[in-house]
DNA sequence: GTTTTTTCTTACCCGTGGGTAAGATATCAG
DNA sequence: CTGATATCTTACCCACGGGTAAGAAAAAAC
């Protein structure tokens, strides 16, 4: 789960060696850059192409047109949460522990290329049997952790309250992430993902009771206690 | 603060009247609704004209260009926070108070075309002129919240945590309502804007306080404790 | 009424970008 | 080396949409 800074897919396309399964992903990995960087509208096929060395109609013998590419944009970053999701159900554990879990691994796919795609471009784009899939698979998402917390709350870990209220909230603040998260900005993916754990957790941990040390919370070491800002924020 | 569910500006259009203040707000209106329902990108002048039921050129005599469209659209909408923001920042109590209140306005106007248009619309479809205030706007909101939480854990209102991460958190949270909330949907703006503000002021509220009932708080009448949903959500 | 000004329409321009046709060039199998 | 296949390019088509020119029609001023 680690991006090159700016990996330049273009090196696919030097060799006209006949490989087809990396070529496509080189075009991927650009799009999606481009698509986060510029919005997929005024992303236009020829910018995709150009960035990769090739001309327009090459693309075309890798997709069949553009919103493919686009949806195959959101199938891998959906496969990548898909994957995260069913970890932290298998695994055992309190719903606080379940949650917490979820909102540390979650946040990190905010922060990485295909993870983006998938809550920051404009469903809209999308054509609508490819969105009745995306919608589908954002549900269950949805879904999943709406059930965290209800377990949470039955087993005691959790304060009572709204289990849809309170996952739109977690969600919407871990979702949020891939608007302002920039790979060279000053906060870290782990960071991101390690603070966000904790500080929404802890909105939700019953009164009284003294949080236990998680794997996770073992094994994160802050830099310091709270470290004030000193970065240019932004 | 309330929009009426499909206004249908067009009347606006029916006489030729001289009453450019009026058009101008009923061209504003329709597109906002508009940029909302296909994003900016789709929505061509011809289709505001036409729910307007007049034709394209006629757009031209109260907007220079379709940005100037948007770019109203946004100042509108962030003149609706800053005017919270200044209700707020007057008036007395604790951080945490201040940051319960904020919550509570904000989500409101997230559900007002207007508002749901500054954080929900694409900046990239600005000129670099227009980004540059809207930014500030944005900027400036951040900062208050961050000050607001600093306020909180100086009086002892809010546990000890990190402002910015703190400040982000609650501004997803918030800020991604304008993504899933729908004029006629199961949850109105007011339960929306209440329970976030209880939930997410909880998880800032320092251990062992009993929280004070802030105006707010008496204000909301629940329906029930934590109706569980009925409701087919989405 | 007549003139002046605002308001709005019909008709058009043209840049952009998705997508295709047809052919050139490299790679690979034999 | 030769033919077959995959790969990529040049040249083009055309729908869409922002924006403009020029003038008609209604309101207001007098």
């Amino acid at each position: 789960m680690k991006d090159a800074a700016s990996p330049s897919h273009w090196k696919a396309f030097t060799s006209r060696r006949r490989d087809p399964a990396t070529k496509r992903e080189a075009v991927l990995q650009t799009a999606a850059q481009l698509f986060l960087e510029k919005s997929y509208g005024r992303t236009s096929l020829n910018d995709v192409a150009e960035r990769l060395n090739i001309t327009k109609p090459a693309l075309y013998h890798y997709f069949r047109n553009k919103e493919e590419i686009l949806l195959e944009c959101y199938r891998l970053g959906t496969g990548l949460i898909a994957e995260i999701l069913n970890d932290i159900a298998t695994h055992c554990g309190t719903g606080l522990e379940k949650v917490e879990a979820f909102i540390y691994a979650y946040a990190n796919v905010m922060t990485v290329n295909f993870g983006r795609c998938v809550m920051r471009l404009d469903e809209g784009d999308l054509s609508s049997d490819a969105l009745v899939e995306v919608r589908a698979y954002k549900r269950k998402i949805d879904r999943r952790l709406r059930s965290f917390i209800q377990e949470g709350i039955a087993d005691g870990s959790i304060t009572e309250c709204d289990p849809k209220i309170a996952a739109f909230s977690i969600a919407g603040a871990v979702n949020w992430i891939c608007q302002w998260y920039e790979p060279e900005g000053a906060l870290s993916a782990e960071e991101i993902a390690a603070q966000f754990a904790r500080t929404l957790t802890q909105g939700l941990a019953a009164r009284g009771r003294t949080r236990p040390l998680t794997v996770l919370s073992r094994a994160r070491k802050q830099a310091g206690p709270w470290h004030q800002e000193r970065s240019n924020d932004r």
